[in-house]
RNA sequence: GACUCAUUAGCUCAGUCGGCAGAGCACCUGACUUUUAAUCAGGGUGUCCGGAGUUCGAAUCUCCGAUGGGUCACCA
């Protein structure tokens, strides 16, 4: 609040004239610095049946507050949920009882006394103590209707998190879900490891990256847009299994499923390919189902995905011919291509090659209808510039894309290996990006140095933290999965 | 970036045809010793998102701007 004292509207001046009595009878809730819980709310409510009669101590905060003559009944929200508080005159005593009556909703409290339950049979503690930790000088949103206006609750998320219980819950299994997925990585001899957020070159990914100077060294630097040359120069090192989970920059557009800065799992292990990568999305996801949620079966949005059943494998090629009719099979030039894209209403542009169409086609066609678990294999080469060629068929490239929802949830391969083959991938992408596409890589000459030196085959797999958070917690947006999405700032 | 809808009290929202700014919760005063969105009596606490215009008069109509939601475009 930047407003003054004088100009504080009278809802606002009363807390702070209540604190100032407080603060003027000694009683000032910010010289406490330590209060002592004997239990949570959830374990006086699990454990009723043993803990009746005996003493506890709890903190938390005022949600509401009812019955207020010599007796009055409020609930407390702590980390694990809400236990309601019964204060007696009585046993608080005169002085202290008419201190409680002015106690606001949201101020942080510890009481104790005896677990019991009351006439209508709620479980409550018998205050015979109460000691005012924190005073709230702004009120919370009101308690029925709560807070519900997207710009606020995303802007104000603590308030969000105090009002919305399903909000947490959210963030609680996002945590949860990370850590089940570090948990699983170690046991099968991952190394999780940290490399560069700032770098020179920003690669490994088709995006613009954001762009940054560093004055020390009066350099500009980009943010990373991937983890991948970095961790496969650790490959090359040999740290045969390592993974990353972290933070990458796009500098592109914000939707429901799009935040500018996202996080990125990314994991390499040496001596196996792309169909490794399948093995080991398979019973990651379906181990995640089971720890975080315990089923395989996840709903989203009114949709059931069964991550219990082997999932689904088709390549590029065959899943256009199954959604559009279109067989790339018999196209062979761009001409054939371009003709086929005219056909069926493709846009694409002068740049674009046979394989760029192809994958026009895919995302016009077929990405919406992957809804069940899916691996989509073997992409065209011109959109993959670090994957290995298929041994029988250079114009495509051992990579899947894992779909379920209609949406892309990982892209792996088996990591091109070859310097000489990789120096011309490079420049084909700058030949794109000269001809004008702003998210093609250029050729990263420390990274081609460590392929010189040797890297064993390798399967890599990259997956959206974010999006896979967003399917198994049922939220609409990615910026429900977010406790701080990126919002445009209101001060000027 | 385009289109579209929204913005009124701390929160959730009404506000008719352009005519004194409204309700519920919260809050204040009082009553009430087992309440559950407690109840009863009284009290409205406001930059109607910001600016300009039309008008005797604008929360309301017009234009410009801000922020957000949705859809599309780009991407994961």
């Amino acid at each position: 609040m930047e407003n003054n004292e004088q100009n504080l509207s009278e809802i606002l001046q009363i807390r702070r004239d209540k604190l100032a009595e407080l603060q003027q009878m000694n009683k000032n809730p910010f010289d406490i610095t330590k209060y002592e819980q004997t239990h949570s709310s959830k374990q006086i409510l699990d454990g009723f049946d043993d803990l009746e009669g005996k003493r506890v101590s709890v903190a938390g905060r005022l949600m509401s507050k009812r019955g207020m003559g010599k007796v009055g009944f409020c609930d407390m929200q702590d980390n694990e949920g809400k236990i309601q508080l019964f204060v007696k005159k009585d046993l608080l005593g005169d002085d202290e009882y008419a201190l409680f009556k002015k106690y606001d909703i949201g101020d942080i409290v510890g009481a104790e006394g005896v677990v019991f339950r009351t006439q209508t049979g709620q479980v409550s503690v018998k205050v015979d103590k109460i000691t005012m930790l924190s005073k709230s000088l702004l009120p919370l949103p009101e308690k029925f209707h709560g807070m519900t206006d997207t710009d606020l609750r995303y802007r104000q998320r603590y308030i969000d998190l105090i009002m919305n219980a399903d909000v947490k819950d959210t963030f609680v299994k996002r945590s949860q879900i990370i850590s089940a997925i570090r948990a699983y990585l170690n046991g099968l001899g991952f190394l999780e490891v940290e490399t560069p957020m700032l770098v020179s070159n920003a690669g490994g990914a088709a995006a613009r990256p954001f762009e940054t100077h560093f004055n020390a060294l009066d350099e500009n630097f980009k943010l990373r847009i991937s983890l991948e040359l970095y961790l496969k120069r650790l490959i090359v090192g040999g740290m045969d299994r390592v993974y990353e989970i972290g933070r990458v920059f796009r500098n592109e557009g914000l939707d429901t499923r799009h935040n500018p800065e996202f996080t990125l799992m990314e994991l390499y292990q040496a001596y196996t390919d792309y169909h490794g990568m399948m093995e080991l999305t398979e019973n990651l996801y379906r181990h995640l189902a089971q720890t975080v949620l315990g089923t395989t079966k996840i709903v989203y949005n009114g949709i059931e995905m069964d991550l219990g059943k082997p999932f689904e494998r088709i390549t590029m090629v065959e899943a256009v011919k199954k959604y559009s009719g279109v067989d790339f099979n018999g196209i062979h030039t761009l001409d054939e291509a371009r003709k086929a894209a005219d056909e069926h209403k493709v846009e694409y542009e002068e740049r674009h090659k046979k394989g760029d169409i192809l994958n026009l086609f895919f995302e016009k066609y077929v990405e919406e209808h992957l809804i069940q678990p899916t691996f989509v294999m073997d992409h065209p080469v011109e959109i993959s510039p670090l994957t290995k060629k298929k041994p029988d068929n250079p114009e495509y490239v051992e990579r899947f894309e894992f779909f379920m929802n209609g949406w892309e949830m990982a892209n792996a391969y088996s990591e091109l290996n070859d310097p000489i083959d990789q120096r011309e991938r490079f420049k084909a992408q700058e030949e794109q990006l000269a001809q004008g596409d702003e998210e093609a890589n250029t050729t990263d000459e420390d990274f081609m140095r460590a392929l010189e030196i040797g890297m064993p085959p390798t399967g890599g797999i990259g997956f959206g933290i974010d999006r896979m958070c967003m399917l198994l917690t049922d939220s609409p947006a990615i910026r429900d999965v977010l406790l701080f999405p990126t919002m445009k700032p209101l001060d000027k």
